[in-house]
DNA sequence: GCGGCTGGTCGAATCGTTTCAAGGAGAGGG
DNA sequence: CCCTCTCCTTGAAACGATTCGACCAGCCGC
């Protein structure tokens, strides 16, 4: 029931402590004959390691964290699969914690996180707020690396993706298979991803004299927002209505999709759409919805292998920002 | 840099070490000027305490471990969601493993719980195969609880939701909206879910002489299998083609819809669907979905729950199997 | 036979906390 | 003025592991 020390290990195999923990942790030093009757005691007390001891005598945990906005959102389960697969075999443990972008949960994790010294954190702040605390982890010897923020400074390691290529990247298509006149669908410019990815939208759309980018900012990047954006643009008049439609995320993306559909609208005859995200469930939509791809998986596990190689290089680590670039998917709802 | 102990904060505040330990935890004892002189040194200094000391110390950690088959499904993320609520002010802290499916990633995750002496477990095991290990750990004296899997054994708390009713409550809804001729598309019977709800159905059909259920078993619950299930049914000449499909989980269902939709056959008008899960994306969907809704949260916050009462009423704990009801949420595409 | 070496084991110190019995300084009562 | 009581503070003993110098017994070579 209480579970038993290595004291009593020792006891029971009639060694001293010292011999126990060298079978434990380096079991070559130990006479096959001892070292067998240790795991013998071992096995028939139900023996388990005391981790907190161990990390105390050690002065730091084996464990890396990765703080997230939502727990729920896909392109952070990707981020947190990518950042396991690539420590799976380092000898570290990964454990997640929800922000739920909210700077107070925040705080009080970070504020867990070093009491327990953890080894390192990988994490998409809530707001830049959190900068003060963060440099305060890096003084106190914590590594952070930043994932989907880029970081300004350059005292830090981050990954992030392009988002102002990605707005590129979907209005160039659009406007490559034919389309005029389009509208960006977007949420509050506050979000620092949206106001990239529709200054990249704009900026191709400015290059070109007959191409035409309106702008809807709905007050959030939801179905239901996305829906009523598609009211907003099918009540157009037929020859005023945009024919291709860009959202800052697939969710908006959806919303409008459907509202189309329920108009009787073609999709993408009447009016294209791309999102952005690639969702798994952009693919299964009615019509298949074009969007574009971040490289989630990767983000993580370059986080991950970042963080690995500061833990490991001490002082002399130089620190890095990596941008990787969006990847735009054709699908049915864009073809031509 | 080095992050620097209690000891040091005593020396700096010039008391002795028991003194700085009263101010951190028990501040009422210590005289007010001296406890500002302390915590003047702690900021000075910035000093973080040391969990892993506190721990050992302790006998036992703060924390409460989930272990979910797969952190990106949505399921499970408001299952987690739930337990964080309950455990929220609790004093506990809430860390998330995810085995992937995989008894050895299970394994070494129950493994490392063990050794951070967690306070109490909430998981979903991947077979019946981790039953010996779980037994252990409760011997050990670490409180489980099972989620989304009844006990057999009345040695542990359970939560779950019962998926018998599930498949009775989609189907009799099929059959009062006036269909008879009814499909059942599902994933491999090994699975208890999809047995359990395809059970239900069947049970209700047989009540009624004029009323027939076919079944589809396909290989997995994606939507891809989805579309292949809805390739075979509208294949079938109209006599013979269900007015109906009842879909072990939304993923088919909406592949199955997402065929319908491709076929041109109406949704409802031709072919009725429920899904089941009632994932978010099941109200987006081109024809908003009916799907039997699991109590997600409510399911998480209960488990939680179960084990903080286990935790607190030690030796006299009764062990509870708790069973919650889903419901069904109808929606256009089963609309009469 | 003796000095040195090697392989195996031991014991003690240490990590940073918490807790608790014991002590000391004032204050108040007799 | 002394005794008692309260209020603060102290110091030492845990908690369970790791690590390292010391020790001991054989064995080898000269």
């Amino acid at each position: 029931m209480a579970t038993s020390s290595i004291k009593e290990v020792a006891r029971r195999a009639g060694v001293s402590i010292g011999t126990v923990s060298n079978v434990l942790n380096r079991p070559d030093l130990v006479a096959p004959a001892t070292r067998q009757r240790v795991l013998d005691a071992i096995t028939t007390l139900g023996y388990v390691r005391n981790d907190s001891a161990r990390q105390l005598r050690a002065g730091q945990s084996r464990t890396v964290a990765v703080v997230v906005l939502d727990v729920a959102n896909p392109f952070f389960t990707d981020v947190v699969r990518g950042a396991e697969a690539a420590l799976d075999n380092s000898g570290a443990m990964v454990i997640v914690c929800n922000s739920d972008e909210n700077p107070v949960r925040e705080r009080r994790h970070l504020d867990q996180l070093e009491e327990q010294r953890v080894r390192g954190i990988l994490i998409t702040p809530v707001d830049n707020g959190s900068n003060e605390r963060l440099e305060q982890l890096i003084r106190n010897g914590i590594p952070v690396v930043l994932v989907d923020r880029g970081s300004r400074t350059r005292n830090r390691c981050s990954v992030a993706v392009d988002d102002v290529l990605g707005g590129r990247l979907a209005v160039t298509h659009l406007i490559e298979t034919g389309h005029r006149l389009i509208a960006f669908v977007g949420g509050p410019t506050s979000i620092a991803q949206v106001a990239d990815r529709h200054a990249g939208a704009a900026a191709v759309a400015a290059e070109r004299r007959d191409v035409k980018l309106s702008v809807l900012e709905m007050p959030a990047l939801t179905t239901a927002f996305g829906r009523m954006a598609g009211e907003k643009i099918a009540d157009l008049p037929a020859g005023r209505r945009p024919t291709a439609v860009f959202c800052a995320n697939d969710l908006l993306a959806l919303g409008v999709l459907q509202e189309m559909t329920r108009r009787g609208l073609a999709v993408p005859g009447d009016v294209a759409i791309v999102g952005y995200d690639d969702i798994e469930y952009a693919a299964a939509a009615a019509v298949p919805l074009s969007s574009v791809a971040q490289p989630r998986e990767l983000l993580g596990r370059t986080a991950a292998e970042l963080l690995y190689g500061e833990i490991n290089d001490g002082e002399n680590h130089r620190h890095r920002q990596v941008v990787f670039e969006p990847e735009l998917v054709v699908r049915d709802s864009s073809a031509r």
